[in-house]
DNA sequence: CTACTTGCAAACTTTTTGCTTGCGA
DNA sequence: TCGCAAGCAAAAAGTTTGCAAGTAG
């Protein structure tokens, strides 16, 4: 992909006194880059090569950091660690319960649903998340 | 609550070999009892009185077991432990982001969207997962 | 130059596991 | 009695924190 959309970010970011380093670069344009949704530690182990001596506290700092600036969401299922997502375009997931891979489901909010809980429970929504268990196409074939 | 529920519940366990101990019929009844979505400490602090020597161990394979049986749902946030849901009827949640708070959304299944689902992303879809947040009524008031 | 960041290691939290004793059926 | 379950403690796994040294702006 291209660096136009990292930068973006990056600049955002740098606006409210963030500095620029390599390593926050690394995993911001990796995020961004990848559909994967990997943990921090599958992060750790991509950038590993290129940074042989950076730290999972550096990952996980710069989570941090990406996800109060919006930048990245974060997902996370009983069973396994944290994943992260670069995309915060408007999609919902299909995790499949056999391999745990999670696929993008693209789909517009459902804002409806969002009133409707808002009156149902008094309760001011600004966000929701929704997730699809099953097993995907690789899985299914594995089966036969 | 009734206990009927509860003795229907640990019915269907024994029948499929499950032993009914005091400490299980405890757990499962006060998660079926209760719609505060308890994190596994906060259950074994309730029941602590009742059960002084009880082990949190105790707590998670009993909470484990009733997951697979279907009777009990695990709620996993990414800031915080498990909560875990006595009521299995159809429902979302409203997570307040200021006292973490969980309430109930009662409402039916999104059948349609599932199969919209199915459909984009090849996966077959057995269940789903919805979730809104936002700010509980109580902490609206607060706030002024 | 001076905070912000990194790297490192230790600490912490939540959950799981191994093993012995206890107890339900 | 027999085998599942409880209790206990230690281990595992993921994430956070404190601090010294490094570096972006």
């Amino acid at each position: 992909m291209s660096t136009e959309r990292v930068d973006l970010a990056i600049g955002k970011l740098r606006s409210s006194g963030v500095r620029l380093t390599p390593q926050r670069y690394a995993i911001l344009s990796f995020l961004m880059g990848t559909t994967s949704h990997p943990t921090a530690d599958e992060i750790y182990r991509e950038l590993e090569e290129n940074f042989p001596n950076m730290s999972v506290a550096t990952i996980y700092n710069n989570l941090k950091l990406f996800k109060e600036a919006g930048l990245v969401r974060e997902l996370t299922f009983g069973d396994a660690s944290s994943r992260f997502d670069g995309n915060t375009t408007d999609h919902y997931h299909c995790i499949c319960v056999s391999c745990q891979r999670i696929v993008d489901f693209p789909y517009p909010p459902l804002s409806g649903l969002e009133q409707e809980a808002q009156k149902t429970t008094g309760f001011v929504i600004d966000s929701h998340r929704l997730d699809f268990f099953g097993v995907c196409e690789t899985c299914q074939q594995e089966k036969n």
